[in-house]
DNA sequence: CCAATTCCCATTGACGCCCATGAAGTCCCA
DNA sequence: TGGGACTTCATGGGCGTCAATGGGAATTGG
């Protein structure tokens, strides 16, 4: 298994730890990542977490943006000034920083969600909300493209 | 870690001091340099900061442009003649010299941000609203974006 | 000689490292 | 196919280390 892939919800403990997620661990080390990039998402209420190679991602993007143009300020002001690295205690603990909590709302509980490249975390609640949305909004898009034509539904169907 | 990245807001003291974090102090320190280079930026209330290679970068945007027009000569008036200096002591603590304080609005506390190859100063009110105002603006542009490619959602999905 | 700055030491609070426990899942064997 | 032993993993807590901060002493410059 080489990508980030289901959820799992994990408590946060007295000090604040909370446990990575025994598969996405796996994954980390595989890449060789021993400490993960956060950063807070553009519009949710989520966390996008990864190795080095998201921030990569973002650094190449950058670059690809004249220097001089507000646009590319906007982008390293972003993702470097409100990015952070995490690390990862030797027993696969992280502890969740502030600035993690007040994006998403987390306090007690963490919910950890696969996103094949990198993972997300969220509060567990706001996390079920927002599944059903992204339910919702697939079911339709499916409906309206399937009076047209079968593009998404190869065989028995997505959902 | 080779980059500036995250942000920490600190404490200043009687003296005037106030400690750079010890991620940045790291960079810093894997870079060679003890002192530190500072340039008040042109349109926000924030300083930039970072070491001699910062000083590099402008002189050869500077040689970039034309020697006979305006523009050279206002960028090198400023870059050489509105920088400063800024020692670090052998605790990692800066004095706040004034002319930071009278561009940032800086008093008691310091928001430090990773600007990837240097970092920015900040009073952490005014670096609350350009966060904001940058995520807005973010989010405005990846929308706008959005109807031709993915460029800035490191998943390429659909959420 | 005074003032500002720098160096040194102390405190405290956060964080990383270690060990322990209990629950859940897996594998093997009868 | 069912049961038991072993492994893995999530979680809790103690302890040492390091960073941020405060204050005093020494040094330097005007």
């Amino acid at each position: 298994m080489d990508r980030f892939l289901s959820n799992a919800v994990n408590r946060i403990d007295a000090k604040g730890r909370v446990s990575v997620p025994a598969h996405f661990r796996a994954v980390l080390q595989k890449r060789g990542y021993q400490e993960l990039y956060a950063l807070g998402a553009l519009d949710v209420p989520a966390v996008d977490m990864g190795g080095l190679d998201l921030l990569d991602r973002y650094e190449a993007r950058i670059g690809a943006e004249d220097p001089f143009l507000q646009a590319a300020d906007d982008m390293s002001f972003f993702c470097h000034g409100d990015g952070a690295f995490v690390k990862v205690d030797t027993e696969g603990r992280m502890t969740v920083p502030d600035f993690i909590r007040e994006h998403t709302g987390i306090t007690t509980e963490v919910a950890f969600v696969g996103r094949g490249q990198f993972f997300q975390v969220w509060e567990p609640g706001r996390f079920a909300s927002h599944r059903h949305e992204v339910r919702a909004r697939l079911l339709k898009l499916r409906q309206e493209l399937s009076a047209q034509t079968r593009a998404l539904d190869p065989s028995g169907g997505v959902a």
